[in-house]
DNA sequence: CGCTTGACCGGGAGCGGCTCCCGGTTTTTA
DNA sequence: TAAAAACCGGGAGCCGCTCCCGGTCAAGCG
């Protein structure tokens, strides 16, 4: 049996959110103690072990309780657990595809600010002085 | 000059963003015509494409308002500019390997699906089926 | 035995960066 | 000339937490 503290820890959540996550429904049936704490044992620990891994893979509160009612399912629910997940993985990939173009503007821009430093391009004041814009 | 419509299509911004930028006061000095609507030039167009580019950098608008504040400084403040953009550099960088590791879970869960339903492996019903959980 | 400390409780407010909605004004279009 | 579109300022709502509140209970200490 795992207190809040201890679910935290063996989780990595944070009590707030750990108590959110309970709040919203996520981690159903948990026991209670006689001083109505809670009492997580090992099937919630790995419950909520899951959740952080919905979570991560991208998904909302709403579409982690979609997600969870189809694992209650049963095996026959897997083709359609398979492509929501698919979904998450383009979401994730165009994200970092995004972020990799972000990294090569300020690559680019520090670029820029060398040049100037150096005395090899004149100064432009213009904020962040964009040539890259377009 | 460009009216608020033509400012969102020049800059990619929403409507609702770009108001929520002039309330921020990202965007000085706007000129007003008679009707009290805001009139953009086209140094404030690429004012306002400097902002985008600095909150795909990763930048919260608080961190924006000092940027502008370095950059008006002049070319003096360019080493300290170039330190900011590094630090956000790092965080992209580190948020990029975040998400990569999750498009990697979702691979491994998405084989573990697929093992399930060729009956290479027993269903476990665990919420997400989770073999691989830290 | 009392007393402090600390974990915990439920409920609610605050956060950032928008996004949506409101009622009202002006401008453009048919 | 009337309807539609753009715009205005101000304010509420969103999400996934995070922080704060006043109160309860339990363990450890002297």
């Amino acid at each position: 049996m795992y207190t809040m503290k201890q679910a935290c820890e063996a989780t990595g959540l944070s009590y707030e959110t750990l108590k959110y996550y309970c709040k919203q429904g996520l981690v159903p049936n948990v026991k209670r103690d006689a001083a109505n704490r809670r009492c997580f044992d090992d099937r919630d620990i790995r419950w909520i072990r899951d959740l952080v891994c919905l979570r991560n893979c991208g998904m909302g509160i709403d579409d982690m309780k979609r997600y969870i009612a189809l694992c209650m399912q049963g095996l026959e629910s897997i083709p359609e657990r398979q492509e929501i997940l698919a979904g998450h993985r383009a979401k994730l990939v165009e994200r970092i595809e995004e972020l990799q173009g972000y990294v090569a503007y300020i690559d680019h821009k520090d670029e820029l600010y060398r040049d100037i430093l150096a005395g090899k391009r004149p100064y432009v004041s213009n904020l962040i002085d964009c040539s890259n814009q377009g």
